[in-house]
DNA sequence: TTTGATGT
């Protein structure tokens, strides 16, 4: 949207002051609960902490670079409908988030990165989860298939771990293509890098990266180190996890699923 | 479909 420079160094404060206001206050950013800090903050990058969850804003492809939070096994919970929900733009964008117009007749899904299902133990928390911050363009037959799927699994380790650290979003690269007036890229990639670090054992981890396609491969086809995905969206996921956990899948992670 | 969506 607007590109005065003006308009850049007041979103950049304001980014700044919401950011470091999120540093003291809940559950929004991660680290305050793991210790392993939120994704490595790139210059440009808008961060934004909603009530459970974190995301950084992508303003070139009008959609989040990444969304972070965690969930845990008391948050499994079916308390509200998200049939009364609604699609909206996300009021702390400075620069304004995609729109329901980009989205409407294109042939994609408005696909949660945090989902729906992981913010239902909260009505605020639920509606944040519909703001188009946290949406991207998705194939309905990746959405609802393999994606879910994989939401699926999360909340299956979420409930049998007690806590999951959870870093979702799109494959940004050049020169994809892109839908309605606001340009919304679609990507050809999906990712989840998925920490268990609940102190009753040594810290595992996992990530995924999936085509926007239909699949019918079982999810451990996907299955990469977060070291192989931090190389792939050039981001530093967990600052402070340690090289032996980020280069080795969690073997009793994969063991459990096929 | 208990889910995750579309469209009016």
């Amino acid at each position: 949207m607007g590109k005065i420079f003006s308009l850049f160094l007041t979103a950049g404060i304001i980014a700044l002051g919401v950011y470091f206001s999120g540093l003291f206050t809940g559950k929004s950013v991660p680290q305050n609960l793991s210790g392993l800090e939120i994704p490595h903050i790139r210059s440009n990058d808008v961060i934004i902490p909603h009530s459970a969850y974190t995301l950084s804003y992508n303003e070139e492809h009008e959609q989040a670079n990444w969304v972070a939070y965690e969930l845990t096994r008391e948050e499994l919970a079916d308390n509200f409908s998200r049939n009364k929900m609604r699609f909206k733009p996300d009021p702390d964008v400075p620069t304004g988030s995609a729109e329901d117009d980009d989205y409407r007749n294109s042939g994609y899904d408005r696909g949660h990165l945090a989902p729906a299902g992981d913010m239902n133990f909260s009505e605020q928390a639920l509606r944040e989860s519909f703001y188009f911050s946290n949406i991207s363009p998705q194939q309905k037959r990746f959405n609802s298939g393999i994606w879910k799927k994989l939401e699926d699994l999360v909340r299956d380790w979420a409930q049998t771990y007690g806590s999951v650290f959870i870093v979702t979003g799109p494959v940004l690269e050049k020169n994809l293509t892109y839908i309605g007036r606001n340009r919304v890229s679609v990507p050809r990639y999906f990712y989840k890098a998925v920490l268990i670090n609940n102190g009753k054992q040594p810290p595992g981890a996992v990530a995924f990266v999936i085509e926007n396609i239909s699949s019918k491969a079982p999810l451990r086809n996907y299955m990469i180190t977060i070291d192989s995905l931090e190389s792939l969206i050039s981001l530093d996921l967990f600052p402070k996890l340690d090289d032996s956990v980020e280069n080795r899948i969690e073997s009793k992670i994969s063991l459990n699923y096929w």
